[in-house]
DNA sequence: CGCTATCTTTACAAATTCCTTATAACTTTT
DNA sequence: AAAAGTTATAAGGAATTTGTAAAGATAGCG
């Protein structure tokens, strides 16, 4: 247990920043703090941390947005701290991507459970290698940053939401993916039950990507369950 | 849209077992209620499932030796419920395993969307080239999460109640089980009278798995009680 | 303001599974 | 050995899901 965990704090608060910082560096951590979303983005490439601690208000860019800017790059844990403890805002962060939400004040103790069990988490299901930008599989390239799609070494041009449903495949090649799965993933959870879109969805991709979308080879269908993706060789 | 994730209540004050399980159904998920830990544990066993969520304080066994004994054989997210509000106990609930914890009296949307949050993590956890789940009996090999199944090193295709009428044999090899009880696993409570279905279904299985069907190997019939399932050396 | 690109919604044909029914074969009992 | 009940098998039709195209709706941009 050499490597110690890295932390990124982001809050515009110094004194609390200070606080989190010192606390979780007793606690082993190798912590780092930016004081907005726009830093921590920047400090994420530089230094990619295992787990973020972000406030919700902030100013340039505030935790929400940077929730959902993580989550398009990385599967990293991200803990919400704020003030209010108003359930609409609690639902709103969670569903941004956020993996748990502290109402402030706090104890420093139930914070450090929390981080813990974030780690733990991630930890245990840490199959993949370090996060990298550019997903490989089979006859598939896609470049995070760029957003850029290539299959069989042609370039491929999709809209945001073919883009994120074939992200989803490639990121869970191989198993079967129900309907519900797919909605929740791609459209948010309030649309699991729209089975029309991800119908459509599938047809425009396949049209894209497949060599021949009347006979699929890259996205399947399991008939009354969903679709499996095989990436090919 | 068959599929849901199912999620396991645990809670002993039946008043509010009943509110989480209606709200839970209302949202899509397959909510099943024990009301201790040991029969959570038992529950466990015949139908797994996708995320636990528990009281802390209960009879016979107590929502912090549940998250113990969940975490020794399984990776399921655990989202603790508990009256207390006090730092330590959420300290060692989360250090025992538990994913999340919310103090009651909580919002259902906020618990909604901690459930959400959760059950995204460990879809997105159960990435490609992490190992996936096996079950394995004999000459019987399912890949749980690709919903493949292969027999002698042949794969075969099967559709979805097959796929549940085998899934549920494999995990009963060598019990005797009634038509009664298989019909209630597989299609469910109120197709418990149903015989046809099960003999159909029983037939095309065995034309698919069965080297001689005409000659059950796997399948056997128990006359005027129901079928065991020898999975093989 | 109109243009473009994307997403949503709708409608219908095609494909697949599930249910139903009919008949034959089998077990046990008398 | 016949009767009564149970189990096996095949095949047609019902019900649901899936594929596809195209028409509205929405948002961003010059």
């Amino acid at each position: 247990m050499n490597q110690q965990s890295r932390i990124l704090v982001v809050d515009d608060e110094p004194q609390l920043a200070r606080v989190l910082r010192t606390g979780l560096k007793t606690h082993g951590y190798d912590v780092r703090v930016a004081a907005d979303g726009v830093s921590a983005l920047e400090t994420f490439g530089d230094w990619p941390p295992d787990l973020v601690v972000t406030d919700l208000a902030m100013p340039n860019m505030g935790g929400l947005e940077l929730c959902r800017r993580l989550r398009e790059i990385s599967q990293l844990p991200i803990i919400v701290l704020s003030v209010r403890g108003e359930e609409k805002t609690k639902v709103e962060a969670l569903d941004a991507g956020a993996d748990d939400y502290v109402t402030k004040p706090f104890g420093m103790d139930e914070l450090l459970a929390r981080v813990r069990a974030q780690l733990r988490r991630a930890r245990d299901s840490a199959a993949a290698g370090a996060p990298s930008a550019v997903l490989e599989a089979g006859d598939f390239r896609i470049d995070l940053e760029a957003r850029g799609v290539s299959v069989r070494d042609g370039e491929v041009r999709l809209t945001p939401k073919e883009y994120d449903l074939l992200v989803y495949f490639v990121r869970h090649a191989g198993k079967v993916l129900t309907h519900r799965t797919l909605l929740g993933a791609v459209w948010g959870g309030n649309y699991t039950e729209q089975g029309e879109y991800l119908r459509v969805f599938v047809g425009q991709l396949r049209k894209k990507i497949e060599p021949d979308s009347s006979n699929p080879r890259y996205i399947l269908t399991e008939p009354w369950v969903g679709y499996r993706f095989n990436p090919g060789p």
